[in-house]
DNA sequence: ACAAAATAGTTCAAAGCTTAACTATATGGA
DNA sequence: TCCATATAGTTAAGCTTTGAACTATTTTGT
């Protein structure tokens, strides 16, 4: 157990600097301010389709609907989404995408892609498609036994 | 170098969401309050010696100072570390075990046991073993070209 | 020997996340 | 129908981290 535990304690560690260092190399070179978080989201709503409420998408994105009122918040803030009151829900809200939000969105995919080629030296097509199945059912887990 | 894009897309979410499901889970786990940052710097003194300074710790956990001073601040109140002045260096520190801090220790890794047990359910040893390497190599390189 | 540059550590504000408490609206069962 | 419960979203407080500014000390180079 003790070996076992030394390498996943390794893991772990790996795993959470990877996540802070990713997130600040993205975020030096994305415009418009924009964090991972307001990123992702931006590219969530553009890709599977805008118009969800933030409680669907804080579940997709595995935060608390505290941080994506935040985050919806900033994105409101600088005129990339605008949000309605669901027409059939009181209680809901419907997050919809701006021109200028799909503009910003297409300008930080630019802006991030020499960060992808660069980071691309360091780990290879091969090894990631051997990491994600791994990852993504430790993360599942994680999530599932929350 | 779309798909390119979206796996390490893929790749570095899964990485933040698990760095931080991880980090709460085992944080649950901990006693006195301990959290992951505490366990391991506590950890670290025990395993390759104390009696370092903050500089270097913090280096070697690749944080800021300020953040290692927060740290080692917590984890003087709690009284499992204590903090001189480096004798030879008149702008340095020395951080050293308390016996108090050893034993904490003792029974933080007690309770960590059960929660690896638990995740060794979702990663076996060998897909460990498979994945240190790379996130190791991508880890310095992030570190190296931050 | 001494001024310039580097290093150690602290403090502060800002950011993002969490949990918990709270309001408002919907839903479901008696 | 009506009350209990569940869900949507916001707000406030607390935590950890970062970056920048600052003090104190040491090292370096001339």
């Amino acid at each position: 157990m003790n070996d076992r535990m030394a390498a996943l304690s390794s893991l772990f560690r790996e795993i959470g600097i990877i996540s802070q260092l990713s997130s600040s190399r993205f975020e030096r070179a994305l415009p418009h301010g924009l964090t991972v978080a307001q990123f992702s989201l931006l590219g969530n709503l553009i890709r599977l389709g805008d118009d969800k409420s933030p409680a669907r998408l804080a579940l997709a994105f595995q935060v608390t609907k505290a941080a994506m009122t935040n985050t919806i918040g900033k994105l409101e803030g600088k005129g990339f989404v605008r949000v309605i009151a669901d027409p059939d829900d009181g209680r809901a809200k419907r997050v919809q995408l701006t021109d200028k939000g799909r503009r910003a969105h297409d300008e930080a995919l630019i802006a991030a892609i020499p960060v992808f080629e660069d980071v691309s030296a360091a780990i290879t097509a091969a090894d990631v498609k051997a990491l994600l199945p791994v990852l993504t059912k430790l993360r599942v887990w994680l999530d599932e036994n929350r």
